[in-house]
DNA sequence: AGAGCATTGTACTGATTGGTACATATGATA
DNA sequence: TATCATATGTACCAATCAGTACAATGCTCT
């Protein structure tokens, strides 16, 4: 009956799909299991735990692609300004001009927080953390570097919120623009 | 065995409340019949249309609130920089230092921003757009007035999720406070 | 007091929920 | 080809889901 042997690492970008459209309750293993092609024999053999691993895997997934495409550059990049301006256009990228919802500010907003708070904590920690080592390494105040950056992950989730409920991409891109000049040398 | 007889205004409040708390999604009947203290006969007779008529009519309160508490001293306050600093006040406080999601936005960043599309839209275009009547009438320019108070919109909704996130209402305070200052006369 | 509408609790429905059990099938190794 | 861990589909479970039906009660007005 088992067609094709599927690995567990093909089933997180559906499953981040999933999550980030219906949300943690209203991701059914229904849906769940239609998004990714799987049946609930193999669902739960990737995830003995259930939704909750699965949502934690896609997490550490999500952590994994920000450490390497955003926090590395912005905290290891020889050019602090071209650090800051390939973070913006890969979340540009990313978030879809703001189409695509920021599933970690979603869980952070939901009655989930609790459950994945270190992971939450953990990544817009990191992302605040790598931009002002960036700033500072622009020559800025410490001080300065710290409230800026805070700011720009607040705008940008402000920005995401915001461009889908006017349902207006420009918005988003225009955040990311007011952004640019804001954090360049 | 009927005890007491309820109105359908008192069920808003704590309607309100669970959908913040719990999402669309997660807000069962089970859980909204406990929160109101109504059984299922009076939900579906003041709400025949379920769930999707209770958030509507949180929406409408939610509305109500916000024009009168925000919206209309911001339009046709006599002191444009006390409205402001008004708003600034209420909001802070409505929002419980950013540990009180705002409905509307979690309803826009879920998969029922459609359903509520109409909603939504009003509640974030009717704010940007009272605040901006309140910077004009301050003397600014209105290019300026509008993206003054688009950003500050986006700032709140985003000092929401951050705040939140790092379960931390200082940085919620801090945001408010940062919008004091920038949109002083 | 009695009529009539508003409100309420309970019992019920059929569908769906997350999760388990298990027999079967696959693919690599030997 | 025989072995064996890894996948997989299906049937099943108890619990819960949203929603309906309805009889019984409360309240108001006369």
């Amino acid at each position: 009956m088992a067609r094709l042997v599927a690995e567990r690492s093909d089933a997180i970008a559906p499953l981040a799909e999933v999550f980030r459209e219906y949300g943690y309750e209203g991701a059914s293993l229904a849906l769940i299991s239609k998004a990714t092609g799987l049946g609930k024999g193999s669902l739960y053999h990737f995830f003995p735990n259930g939704k909750e691993e699965m949502v934690q895997a896609v997490l550490a997934d999500i952590h994994q692609w920000f450490e390497s495409s955003i926090y590395s550059p912005l905290r290891d990049g020889d050019d602090a300004d071209e650090a800051i301006n390939l973070m913006l256009d890969e979340t540009l990228a990313y978030f879809k001009s703001g189409q695509r919802v920021c599933l970690v500010g979603s869980l952070a907003v939901g009655n989930t927080r609790d459950r994945f708070s270190k992971a939450i904590r953990g990544y817009f920690g990191n992302w605040i953390e790598a931009l002002k080592a960036a700033l500072i390494r622009q020559g800025r105040d410490p001080a300065l570097a710290q409230s800026l950056s805070e700011d720009a992950v607040l705008s940008i989730q402000g920005a995401i919120v915001l461009s889908r409920a006017m349902d207006d991409p420009i918005r988003f891109q225009r955040a990311i623009d007011q952004l640019r000049s804001k954090l360049a040398a």
